[in-house]
RNA sequence: CUGCCCGUAGCUCAACUGGAUAGAGCACCAGUUUUCUAAACUGGGGGUUACAGGUUCGAUUCCUGUCGGGCAGGCCA
C-alpha cells in the first residue's frame, strides 16, 4: 500500500519537480484516527524547493494525483500534511488477506535466507540464572523469533566462560565448602562465592551425584583433594541447572560453545601469534599488550599476563573469529551493560587480525541493568553475596508468559525497575492477560459460531463504518510494519506494545458491538474482521515466545 | 576525573529514529452486565518531556552546556 501510495505521488512530483528518485517521498503512519490511515510530509519538504507555503503545495498535488480504487479521501491538514483515507475495498483486502495468509501474517522475506547468528545470555557457569539474565534470554529470543519471520536463518548461540579466575574462584569455594569452611571464615577464598547453592554442589558433590549435561554424564569422584573432579562436576551442575531454568523460560539455542574448546583446539594461539605477526603487540612489565589504541580504544590492554594466561577478550576475540569464519556475515551479540567495554577491544582484537572484518562488526544489543526492589529497598544483584532473584524464581511465582513479556515489553536501554513484591501481588496486571483474554474472546465467539472458521472470508460489497472496526482494521493492517520495523531496530519491545494496542482495539469492539447477530452478512463480516485480529494476536504472541490460550 | 546509557503524569513505561492536540497501565473520581467471558468497556482529573541555550516550517527526539541516576574505566569476566 505504501508503495502505491509512493508511485501516485512520484507521479505528481516528477511532473512539478526535477526529482528523478522517489526516495524523498515518505508515508507514515498517523496516530490520531483522524488523521487517517496514512499521511505524508511530501508538501513541507518540497515547500522550499518550489518557493510556495505547504498547503499550496499540497492543493497542487492533490489536483493532479491520479485517482486510486483504493483511497476514498485525500484531505490537505495541518502545517500542509496529506492524509489518505482507504477505501472499503482496501479495508476488505486487508482481512481477506489475514483470513488467507493466516500463522504467516506478519512475516516478510527481507532477510533473504541469509544466516544470522544470536549470542545471548552467555552467563558463566558460577552460579544460577538471575533477572539479569532472564533479560537477556527474553529479549535475545525475541530477535531470534523476529529475524526467522522477517526471512533470515537464525542460529541461537550460548557461550560458557568456562576457563579462567572465575572458574577457578568457583572451584575454590565449593571445595571450602566440602570441607565445611563457612563464607565468614578467614580460610574462605576471599573473592569466593557466597551463595547458598555452593553448600548444594558441594553436598552432591560429596555424596558422588550424577550429572547430566548437554548429553554428557558427569560424575563426581567426592575426593576433597580431586580439584579437577570438583571443577568438572561443579560447572556441569550449574550449567545443567541453567539449562533447565532456560527450557522453563522456552528458550532454546542450537549451539553451545565453551571458551575451553579454543584452548584445547590452539585458537587462542593462533589468534595472538596472528596479533604479534601483524604488529600490533609489545612487550611491557613482564606481560603482552595489544595496541587497541591503534583502533580507538582509550588506552593499551593486556593480553598475556606475566604468568602466561590470557586476558578474558582474547577467548572472546578468538570466538568472533570463529563466528566469522563459520560464514556469519551478520551476529548480533546481546549482553548487559556492565560488559560494554569489551564491545571495543572485541573489535579492535578482529581488525588487528586483518581478515576484512568490517569496523562495526558485530552488532551489539546491550540491555539495562535491572533494578530489583522489594519493599521499596533497592536489593543489589551479586552472585558474590549470593542475594539476588534467580529467573527460576520468577517462573515459577509470576509464571513464563508474564515474566517473559515483562522483561521484553521495555527498551532494551531502559534501566527498569522491577518491584518483586508487585510482580507477585500484581501479577493479574501484566498486560500480558489482557492480550491472551482478547485472544480468548475471540477464540470463545468462534466456537459459539460453530461454522467453518477456514471458509470466513469478507464479502467484496461489504463495508464497515462502525469506527471501533475502522480502528481494529487499521490495527491488523500496520502489524507487518511493526514486525520489519521492530527486526531493523532490533527493537522487541515493540511488538509487546502494539499487542496491548492491538488487543485494547479489540476489547472496545467487543464491548460496542455483538457479533453473532442474525444477519447474516453482518455476522459472517464481524466475524471475519475478528478472526483476522485472532491471527494478528496470535502470531504476536508467538513473536514473544508467549502462549494464545483458547479460553481462560 | 574520563567514556557509554538514561532522565517523560504520583508510580511503572510508550511515543513509528524530526511530525500534527506527548500516549497507555497502575493509583484516584464517576458510570456500564436479563446479551458472544466485567481478567472487559466508557468518561474525568493529572505534563514547562530534569534545566538553559542552539539548529528549522516543526524538537521528548539532533547539537552544546549544567544538574541528577546507572554502568564501565583490573595482568577479574
Amino acid at each position: 500500500m505504501k508503495a502505491h501510495l509512493t508511485e501516485l505521488l512520484f507521479s505528481v512530483v516528477k511532473q512539478i519537480t526535477d526529482y528523478t528518485d522517489s526516495s524523498i517521498i515518505v508515508i507514515d503512519r498517523p496516530k490520531i484516527i483522524s488523521h487517517g490511515d496514512f499521511s505524508t510530509n511530501l508538501c513541507l519538504i518540497l515547500s522550499k524547493k518550489l518557493k510556495k507555503p505547504p498547503r499550496e503545495v499540497a492543493a497542487i498535488i492533490l489536483k493532479q494525483i491520479p485517482p486510486s480504487e483504493l483511497i476514498s479521501k485525500i484531505e490537505i491538514a495541518g502545517a500542509g500534511f496529506l492524509n489518505f483515507f482507504l477505501s472499503s475495498k482496501a479495508n476488505n483486502e486487508i482481512i481477506n488477506n489475514v483470513l488467507s495468509l493466516k500463522e504467516s501474517y506478519g512475516k516478510n522475506k527481507t532477510g533473504n535466507n541469509q544466516k544470522i547468528q544470536i549470542e545471548f545470555v552467555s552467563a558463566n557457569p558460577t552460579g544460577p540464572l538471575h533477572v539479569g539474565h532472564g533479560r537477556g534470554a527474553a529479549i535475545g529470543d525475541c530477535l531470534a523469533r523476529l529475524f526467522e519471520a522477517s526471512g533470515w536463518i537464525v542460529t541461537r548461540e550460548f557461550y560458557y566462560n568456562d576457563a579462567g579466575e572465575q572458574i577457578n574462584n568457583l572451584t575454590q569455594s565449593v571445595k571450602a565448602s566440602c570441607q565445611n569452611i563457612s563464607t565468614d571464615d578467614p580460610r574462605f577464598p576471599s573473592d569466593g562465592y557466597h551463595g547458598d547453592y555452593i553448600h548444594d554442589i558441594a553436598k552432591a558433590y560429596l555424596s558422588k551425584k550424577k550429572i547430566e549435561c548437554q548429553g554428557q554424564i558427569i560424575k563426581a569422584t567426592g575426593e576433597i583433594k580431586d580439584t579437577e573432579s570438583i571443577q568438572e562436576f561443579s560447572i556441569a551442575y550449574l550449567r545443567n541447572e541453567q539449562d533447565q531454568d532456560l527450557i522453563a523460560f522456552r528458550t532454546k539455542f542450537d549451539v553451545y560453545t565453551l571458551e575451553s574448546s579454543f584452548y584445547k583446539n590452539g585458537k587462542v594461539d593462533s589468534v595472538v601469534n596472528k596479533l604479534i605477526e601483524e604488529g600490533h603487540t609489545y612487550e611491557k612489565d613482564g606481560a603482552l599488550w595489544l595496541k587497541t589504541t591503534n583502533f580507538g580504544d582509550d588506552k593499551d590492554r593486556v593480553m598475556k599476563k606475566t604468568d602466561g594466561s590470557y586476558t578474558y577478550f582474547i577467548p572472546d576475540v578468538t570466538y568472533h573469529l570463529d563466528k566469522w569464519e563459520r560464514g556469519f556475515k551478520k551476529v548480533i551479540n546481546e549482553q548487559g551493560a556492565d560488559h560494554h567495554s569489551t564491545i571495543s577491544r572485541v573489535q579492535a582484537g578482529l581488525q588487528g587480525l586483518n581478515k576484512n572484518i568490517p569496523e562495526n562488526w558485530p552488532e551489539y544489543v546491550l540491555h539495562q541493568m535491572i533494578t530489583v526492589t522489594k519493599a521499596k529497598k533497592e536489593i543489589k544483584i551479586s552472585k558474590r553475596a549470593g542475594s539476588y532473584l534467580t529467573l527460576r524464581e520468577l517462573i515459577d511465582e509470576v509464571g513464563c508468559d508474564a515474566t517473559r513479556y515483562f522483561l521484553a515489553a521495555r527498551r532494551p536501554d531502559s534501566q527498569l525497575i522491577f518491584d518483586i513484591d508487585l510482580a507477585r501481588s500484581q501479577s493479574n496486571d501484566n498486560p500480558v492477560f489482557y492480550i491472551q483474554y482478547a485472544h480468548a474472546r475471540i477464540s470463545k465467539v468462534i466456537e459459539q459460531w460453530g461454522g467453518d472458521v477456514s471458509k470466513l472470508k469478507l464479502d467484496e460489497s461489504f463495508t464497515f463504518e462502525n469506527s471501533a472496526e475502522l480502528k481494529l482494521i487499521k490495527s491488523i493492517s500496520i502489524y507487518p510494519e511493526i514486525v520489519l520495523q521492530a527486526t531493523n531496530e532490533l527493537a522487541p519491545h515493540q511488538i509487546a506494545n502494539f499487542l496491548k494496542d492491538c488487543a485494547a482495539e479489540l476489547h472496545s469492539y467487543y464491548n460496542d458491538s455483538k457479533f453473532l447477530v442474525a444477519d447474516k452478512n453482518i455476522k459472517l463480516a464481524r466475524l471475519s474482521l475478528i478472526n483476522s485480529a485472532r491471527y494478528v494476536l496470535k502470531n504476536g504472541l508467538q513473536l514473544l515466545g508467549i502462549e494464545a490460550p483458547q479460553q481462560m
